[in-house]
DNA sequence: ATAGTATTGTACATATATGTATAGTCTTGG
DNA sequence: CCAAGACTATACATATATGTACAATACTAT
């Protein structure tokens, strides 16, 4: 990763031209760390401010108000969580067991689905009315695409609504135990999984793919 | 439940003597309530104050400060949350599907362990390295205690530790899920659990004993 | 009655945070 | 040079919260 946390600290960034110091996107960028690691209620334009050393009032020259970021913060969430899932649910394969073995691409590319990001959401969610409303809505937009994979794989619609809540909030579970599973361990028993979410073992090819892609990402 | 939120509105409660309008234990289970349903931030002196209509200032007749209030806090949850749990895993059973069966009441049974209060906590530790400390610790002995569980039962060392990690964080994820599912779903699948978590399906006896004490408390 | 316990109300000091307002500064493109 | 954009510093108003200090109660047990 190395992941420099601005864009004036980027050498790969085009430079910032005019006065500037930080965008709305590091505002956006911290904000986001923040609250992936302390709770929302630490997402505070004083602390961002001194963090990214600029005053705090620059902020309301990227932003209407503290909650127009809390609002942004949300959107960037939806990019970063469903929006992945949904497409990896989407994607044409030849048999269900691949089918599933690309969904469960989300769980080991970050790029793909923001875990950690997803788990402070559905913290920041258990205190706020509107934000608990688009969290169950997304569950649900997830929920159902999945449910869609299982359809198009001949799964009738009851089985096929079971099997992506399993598989749905199964991984949920496993990723807030936050076990410390190598990836090793975890890639023997996928063979296992596979027979629990579909019925079917999944071939040696699919299974070695998707090793390999999990390797790539995670190893 | 229909439970009262201060002694001085149980009618069941001994009478408040002298000039007593609510107890330290109404304070606290106030606080308690107020971080399991907001979270540890919104466990405030003035806002509790204001919600048992007593003054703020009163506050420090109980407590010395607020983070004592907030260390009292995590005492109880020991008590509701990991004594219960080595309570039940130390429990004697005949075979090792009973011992499981009555680790398990601590899911059906808030008075052996207090499940959202759990949740509170280990949101709270996201954020505090002190409490992550001793969540760590707690999470260390309830491991282990389900580990000699299984030592009991003739389980090798190795084999012992990894049941009891599966049995104990794959129980917290089911929790998290919050899967909607009803208690005869959830009794319907009991046999299949015990399969995976010990080798044994356990006997009609002990699954319906299970049952039984589950709707008694459930139902 | 009076001592002890619990409580209130008020004042004060301090800290943190949001948001508005405003005058001024720095940098670059035209 | 100048306009525009991004930013700073400061002041101010307001809100929320913690904690201290203290005088004034209100019960009730002895």
């Amino acid at each position: 990763m190395a992941d420099p946390l601005l864009h004036r600290d980027n050498p790969q960034a085009e430079p910032l031209v005019g006065n500037i110091k930080v965008t709305r996107q590091d505002w956006l960028h911290l904000a986001l760390r923040v609250m992936v690691s302390d709770g929302i209620e630490q997402v505070k334009v004083m602390t961002l401010a001194d963090r990214m050393q600029v005053s705090r009032s620059s902020f309301y020259w990227y932003f209407k108000s503290r909650q127009a970021l809390l609002d942004a913060l949300l959107d960037q969430w939806e990019t970063r969580t469903t929006s992945g899932m949904l497409a990896q649910a989407a994607r044409p394969a030849a048999t269900i067991t691949e089918a599933v073995l690309q969904l469960q691409h989300c769980v080991v590319n970050r790029d793909l689905f923001d875990t950690p990001l997803d788990f402070a959401v559905r913290d920041w969610s258990r205190r706020s009315a509107p934000v608990r409303k688009r969290l169950e809505q997304a569950d649900a937009r997830r929920v159902a695409a999945i449910k869609d994979m299982f359809l198009r794989h001949g799964y009738r619609p009851l089985e096929a609504q079971t099997r992506a809540r399993v598989l749905y909030y199964m991984q949920l579970g496993y990723d807030m135990a936050q076990l410390g599973e190598t990836l090793d361990q975890r890639l023997s028993s996928v063979s296992q999984y596979l027979l629990v979410f579909t019925g079917h073992p999944g071939s040696a090819e699919e299974i070695d793919a998707f090793a390999a892609y999990a390797r790539h990402h995670l190893g």
